[in-house]
DNA sequence: ATATATCCTGTAGCCGCTACAGAATCAAGA
DNA sequence: TCTTGATTCTGTAGCGGCTACAGGATATAT
């Protein structure tokens, strides 16, 4: 049973923010001693670095809420947990890939900056009428 | 001079967010008709474009209120232009490559994942005590 | 006893919008 | 002219996922 900051540090979750997954019941309200204090068994701390873990992935509050329930539940279904994470995959593909894109036209973009001139390309560029 | 319906089909930027970027400054106060509705010449649609186009950058809003300052200037210096996309492009690219190693991360946990199973070895692997 | 660290609650702010509510105004057809 | 429906107005609140206070209580070390 440690406080706040110790479960701070073991699970890499910011105190402020351990206190906001309790308002918001992703974790479970803490035990408390007699003056209040939060208090955490090693459970409640790998759970919130559970928490961590997916965040650091991307997955989703409402997403890892769903993984907590199905991980709670008797059976944990494969299917649905695999599923999910299908589905954040392929969110993750689309946004490494218009990433991409951004980055080549960046590129572009500065490549054409050189520097030392008057009227600088790139904002000629992005101030243009025309979209080609 | 056309209403913000207009100025916002032809700048491709949302109605509320047009009105939210004059708010902010972004965009300077429209011209008024006597009833107080907005009106907008194609300088100003120009310049909805010009902020839409950065967005899709990703640039950010104060970011883009540096290059609006540096284009009004009477010259506008290619150097701090260059200089701000470089370090845009820095911070995307970096983007790009903590999103690539998430995507190797999440394949794995979904490829590991043989749906069907009763211990579902993703959350297992996510839940585990060990950050290995 | 005192100094400092840690913790508490509650509220407000961050970014960049987006979504209302409720009222006014406009354009077009009957 | 009247009506209908689209468009616009202001103002405020909400989104996600925290983060940063303020102001106070409690714990720990010297």
């Amino acid at each position: 049973m440690r406080p706040i900051g110790a479960a701070s540090t073991m699970s890499g979750v910011n105190i402020e923010t351990i206190r906001y997954y309790e308002r918001e019941g992703i974790v479970p309200r803490a035990d408390r001693t007699p003056s209040g204090r939060r208090l955490y068994r090693d459970a409640d701390i790998a759970r919130l670095r559970f928490v961590k873990r997916c965040r650091d992935l991307g997955v989703s509050i409402p997403d890892i809420r769903t993984l907590l329930d199905l991980s709670a539940g008797n059976d944990a279904p494969c299917a649905d947990v695999k599923a999910l994470g299908e589905r954040h995959l392929r969110g993750v593909r689309r946004k490494l890939d218009e990433l991409g894109k951004l980055e080549r036209a960046l590129a572009e973009l500065v490549k054409r900056c050189d520097a030392g001139q008057t009227d600088c390309p790139m904002l000629e560029r992005l101030l243009a009428d025309s979209d080609a």
